[in-house]
DNA sequence: CGTGATTAGTTCGATGAGTGAACTTAAGTC
DNA sequence: GACTTAAGTTCACTCATCGAACTAATCACG
């Protein structure tokens, strides 16, 4: 899950590069500019906004259209000259996105223009790995047999817990698994592509950070903050999700909001799952776990005192381990996921501006806050496009 | 801080590469190889390092010698066949570092072997901006007079403050500064070649990662902790200093270690800073300000209750403040520099171990913490590698 | 309805950077 | 002193991009 380079000081490298490398780089810089464009543009306009040649263009994408990574499409919308072949993402490649959640699986087949092609979710429960991971396997399967032709590019899985750069899964405390060999057991679903594992947080950011594959949302530096049982995070950098040495960036939920607060499993104390995890909430405002997101913010509008409790606890929480992490990483924007999509609008600028408050460039930039646009499947819709995005990084091997 | 135009090439090219790119690009191949280098390496070893042959790397190295950019030395050290010359990094080639403290003002000439050609530092206080940087100015015009005949490629500046990307210094508390042009009026120091301006806190942790211009230290990712008056810090990840969506990233400074603490002069409470800044530490040991780093250890260690409690404190403050960090960025290596330098070992072990139980992902992979290799000047010598790092980064640019 | 203007896409020789193999140079070895 | 070994150099070749000329398809205008 470590992209390459955020912003960067004298990076090295470590080995030549040869002419092929540069079709490669110049292949990926069409397929960038496909799927980043809004209208459809043609050979002539992928030139002239990545500076080539028409004659190096032309060449480059007709070897994509020969690949299926881009399709043609009519693009007949009146104008001078000579009408051009729009280029669109190619419908022929998909990506393959699993999600292991505490009580459900989740599969979703994504194409490289985003829509999906198919999907399935199946109740689980916290069984023993090989069991749970064996029946996803089987989902997956399923659905990669509707796929009908298409290319199957690469698989992404989402997992509630630390992994490693192998695909392990370390620890997933709200699934009582440690030291899981994900990218393993599922390897047999990928074929001979490889099977690409990350925290739910970093799958559920990718998604918040390119809506389309390849193509950038409306903010590219932000933090991400996933809330359910376990609260995770990501944080997102020039687009791209950044993770730390061993894939353990982000994690939001065990940033220290009050020393003095209660333990948390993690062996530490006051750490901001134990304010704004579904389970706390559920107490302080007194509605059943599969209600909070909902109910939460309606009790809080409709003047239920537990849930006014609950709504502030989730501010003050989040309005102190977020200065902390905005004042570290520098990076001034948030994104509020999961059951924390639904705060109200009054909750998220109360958030935004006790933020303000703490956030010690904020005179300079303020600090913006809003929900997430992801469904509660974002991690699963995410896998999918981190295994497209192997594709948009390389499209060479694939042509 | 952002440095301009230099997108890696693994991710989504903003525009085409062409030939001349793929020189660029293998010249930085090149020199970072020789920078990184244990002996210096011949013609031949780079061609085998770098999977290139020995017509391309002798070509490439031929013109970065001619540009002194890399010196050729005798490496008569017996062996079979004809014997190798071995490239060093230029010593025709010197950055100039400039750092603005509280109390004095520095001056460093570097050149790519990171040997000090020549150097300046003289007292200063917190007066008006345009006074103390034309002082700057004049002090790096003498230095730079003393570089006979070596050519000076940019100039590095080290702030105490928030800058943003154009080289503005937006907010330095402990100068009093707002809003200062500090690229602007330093400019005629550098003549030609940008000044690049960056927080006193990156520039120093560049040094940590870099104890010779292009050359890795130890660690490639930590979180590095700068304490004086203020307390600064950065990210190392990958080698590279992080900086964030406007260049402030690592403000250690004001993570929140007790929401109930005392109130700080960036509008929040129970930040780091009010705990191990040099003025809080002064208070709780007794000692007066400038005896803080060298006193505070010593005092500890021979009993005296007021450091007793003013290490504890440190240790306190450090452990709660940087265990969110280390969750939060996923880099599980810290190093302390500025006062917090001189601790003793068990100090930082009692650090290292209290973070180790509030650090989630410690069982799998322990924190590392060290105090920092460079000394009180490391800000300026910093600053120097970051002005070189523009060579090192696009050597092309100076062939 | 035909001619010209205009823009998209293609063809083809030129350019430049890396490759590979042969050649030259400067040692050490027997 | 002839042979071996390895570093460095030379030169014809390959390959991806460039530039310019050419072809294709549509609209505009008389």
């Amino acid at each position: 899950m470590v992209e390459p380079g955020s912003t960067s000081w004298g990076e090295s490298a470590p080995v030549a590069v040869r002419q092929s490398s540069l079709r490669e780089r110049n292949l990926a810089a069409i397929v960038a500019a496909v799927c980043r464009a809004d209208v459809p543009p043609s050979r002539a306009d992928l030139a002239t906004e990545l500076s080539m040649t028409r004659a190096t263009a032309g060449r480059l994408v007709d070897e994509l259209v020969a690949a299926r990574v881009v399709d043609e499409v009519d693009r007949s919308q009146g104008g001078r000259g000579r009408p051009a072949k729009g280029l669109l993402p190619g419908t022929g490649i998909v990506g393959l996105g699993l999600a292991v959640e505490t009580d459900r699986l989740l599969v979703r087949a994504v194409d490289l223009r985003g829509r999906v092609i198919g999907q399935r979710d199946v109740p689980s429960g916290p069984r023993d790995a090989e069991l749970v991971l064996d029946a996803l396997a089987h989902e997956a399967r399923e659905v990669r047999r509707g796929l009908q032709g298409r290319r199957l590019v690469g698989v992404g899985v989402a997992v509630p817990g630390i992994v490693t750069d192998d695909g392990r899964l370390r620890r997933a405390p709200n699934l009582g698994w440690n030291d899981v060999d994900v990218a393993g057991i599922l390897a047999s679903v990928g074929g001979r592509y490889p099977v690409q594992v990350a925290n739910e947080a970093d799958m559920a950011a990718l998604l918040e950070a390119q809506p389309r594959p390849g193509r950038p949302g409306p903010w590219s530096d932000f933090v991400h903050v996933s809330a359910a049982v376990g609260v995770g995070g990501a944080i997102v950098s020039g687009g791209r999700v950044v993770a730390g040495e061993h894939g353990a960036a982000g994690e939001l939920g065990h940033v220290c909001v009050d020393p003095s607060g209660p333990a948390c499993g993690c062996g530490s104390t006051g750490c901001l799952e134990q304010y704004v995890g579904i389970r706390a909430l559920a107490e302080v405002s007194g509605l059943p776990r599969e209600r909070v997101a909902e109910g939460l913010a309606a009790g809080a509008v409709a003047g239920d005192p537990r849930c006014l409790a609950a709504v502030e606890q989730v501010t003050h929480a989040l309005s102190v381990a977020l200065a902390s992490v905005v004042n570290v990483v520098g990076i001034s924007s948030v994104v509020l996921g999961g059951h924390l999509t639904a705060l109200d609008v009054a909750t998220i600028e109360s958030i935004r501006s006790r933020l303000d408050a703490r956030v010690l460039g904020s005179r300079w930039k303020p600090v913006q806050v809003r929900p997430a646009r992801g469904d509660q499947t974002a991690a699963a819709t995410g896998a999918a496009h981190r295994a497209l995005a192997d594709v948009l990084a390389r499209p060479a091997a694939w042509v």
